[in-house]
DNA sequence: AGCAGCATGTAAGTGGTTACATGATTGT
DNA sequence: ACAATCATGTAACCACTTACATGCTGCT
């Protein structure tokens, strides 16, 4: 195997929080890290199957043959330890929000315009949601609830960072253009 | 065509600036969209292909025949707005430092609080960088400016919600573990 | 002559997604 | 009996990166 890979690091992490099918590790993930992480089974079964080639994970007793639950080795529990203390290679910066603003202000249209009010509308529906999920986390305990409160105010605190950026970039914009078509240039 | 549809706009967005080789349109891209945003050779020159194929670019005289510098067609031009219009592509919610700081949690490290100092570092030093961006961008004039400030003001708002975040964790956090080091201040 | 940096390209590999194929279990 | 959903897996593809191969141009 080798490879330190994300998934790995995902997969043997949720297994760390108790015994659990490929089926269950994808659950689990989508809903503790909900906007923040994701897996498909095309990546989770190949990686449970060679984390336990690796000893990092064994097959538990289910009582039904037709699902495997998987439990963390004691192995596992120090590789899962070194994934997390490796340097964390952030990923390429590609953003492409900023991407399609640049060069739209390359263009005539109101597309940058667009483009903010879309960043906005989006940072406040986020908002929203979050807190909905404050309420729901007020009842959870421990450490299951610092978790959920960091993950929470992480996106909170983006959110509200997105959304202070794109009405200060709106209202700096200069008013020219008002959506699709018209006006070309602005100043000579 | 077939459509790497990221690239394709970032490659015809760099030409819609101006006449450039491939090898510019990589040094436009990472100089004008830094931390946001990144092409590699192993892309920029198969989607000139492409792009020349489908008559959105087309080779101009460079002077030299062992460069190519390419041109945006009327066609291309439109091509470029019909990616802008496009519903903005998915962001694949894959935060590695959510996903560490969350099965840090399960473990008996300091390694929460090693990661919640990395992050607010790494702010920091973002917010420096920026500041002396700011310097520079005060020079330029027009679209470029607004561009740079827009961008430039994205990343301050990130960093900044990053840092605070990160400050308000580690606030939070019980203190257990001392973690490894001792290096905790931003350098002056 | 030699080196830095401009310029173009390709092959192999990575890390991931989507869609599909298959079947068991549970609830009604 | 049937549907929903639990459960496992694979094949094909995708966007992209890395490393490599090659050669030109301009400067000292």
């Amino acid at each position: 195997m080798a490879r330190p890979s994300q998934t790995e690091l995902a997969v043997l992490g949720a297994l760390s929080t108790g015994p659990m099918t490929g089926y269950e590790v994808r659950a689990a993930i989508s809903e503790s890290l909900g906007h923040f992480w994701h897996e498909s089974f095309g990546q989770i079964y190949p990686t449970l199957a060679a984390l336990e080639e690796a000893g990092a994970i064994t097959p538990a007793d289910s009582g039904r043959r037709t699902r495997t639950v998987y439990e963390i080795t004691p192995a596992g529990v120090e590789r899962l330890e070194e994934l997390l203390a490796e340097p964390h290679r952030r990923a390429p910066a590609r953003n492409g929000l900023l991407l399609r603003l640049f060069f739209g202000t390359h263009l005539p249209q109101g597309t940058p315009e667009a483009l903010l009010e879309e960043a906005e509308e989006q940072a406040a529906g986020a908002l929203e949601q979050y807190a909905a999920v404050r309420d729901e986390v007020a009842d959870d305990e421990g450490t299951e609830q610092a978790f959920r409160t960091m993950t929470l105010s992480f996106g909170e605190h983006m959110a509200r960072a997105q959304l202070a950026w794109a009405r200060e970039c709106r209202a700096a914009l200069p008013r020219r253009a008002r959506s699709s078509s018209g006006g070309g240039r602005a100043r000579g």
